[in-house]
DNA sequence: AACAGCCTACTAGTATCGTAGTAGATTCAA
DNA sequence: TTGAATCTACTACGATACTAGTAGGCTGTT
């Protein structure tokens, strides 16, 4: 499988791609205008930074309007949100557990939520025994 | 209640804090040597690290032995995991489901660490409904 | 056609990070 | 006591990130 080294994006970078795979496509100004007030930097800053996760791949030019670069992603927000799961997870030793020990501190998990993911394992289990074939400890 | 600002490391001071966690107290040449030795850059790489470490706020000087300054963690691993799941967090979106959501697909979690979960919070709700008040929704 | 406005491409300054070298102080063993 | 080893404190450099400014090209309206 052509697994393609994940593309590592800064804090800001994921803001500027959240907005973009919201949009589906985006110019530098819809970017702009996107974001929410607080955090609105310059139009040349949001530039430079979609210039930068174009280098990075993130991003392609899709189509021109006018004059303005209409840019599109090319890695989704799926894949990019797994990366950044499994590097935490890497940092905080490789263990699963430890995370959800944070979690449930922090109050961030419910009975339901847990459930959830539960019957989403049974029925992985059940379904297919090979779970350990993808991802497994590398 | 006196929430400290969490201090911001990076991949590498996360190691070498690591190291110091795990020695309780440590010199710059104790780090060094306890680190891997297929990362273990030069002796005053990791000194200027651990210098940052304390400007950070992350590691103060303990005492001497010899010359030598002995460090030790201002910040514990705890709380520090804590902030990067939070973190995380964030950069998800805020909730817990998708993250977990990924640690299911990366076959990170098996039935028994979630079960494990559910026990905890099924023990949390009963004893302590109040769960809310520590670190909810911020 | 001419101008205002938008957009691009480039440049740049400041901060942080990873990496490491050097000078000089300290210490310890002979 | 003196020399080697060790350690500190400081300096430095390249990469990346965040921020934004400027010059000049395209465009659409009058």
């Amino acid at each position: 499988m052509a697994r393609t080294k994940p593309v590592k994006l800064t804090k800001h970078e994921l803001e500027l791609m959240e907005q973009i795979w919201q949009l589906g496509s985006a110019s530098v100004r819809e970017v702009c205008e996107s974001l929410p007030s607080r955090k609105q930097p310059a139009y040349t800053t949001v530039q430079t930074m979609i210039y930068r996760l174009e280098e990075k791949g993130a991003v392609r030019r899709a189509k021109k309007v006018g004059n303005a670069h209409v840019f599109e992603p090319t890695i989704t927000r799926q894949a990019t949100h797994r990366s950044l799961v499994d590097e935490l997870l890497e940092l905080l030793g490789g263990s699963a557990r430890p995370l959800m020990a944070h979690l449930v501190d922090a109050g961030k998990l419910t009975l339901d939520d847990v459930r959830e993911v539960e019957d989403r394992l049974k029925q992985l289990e059940t379904a297919k025994p090979s779970t350990k074939l993808r991802g497994g400890p590398r």
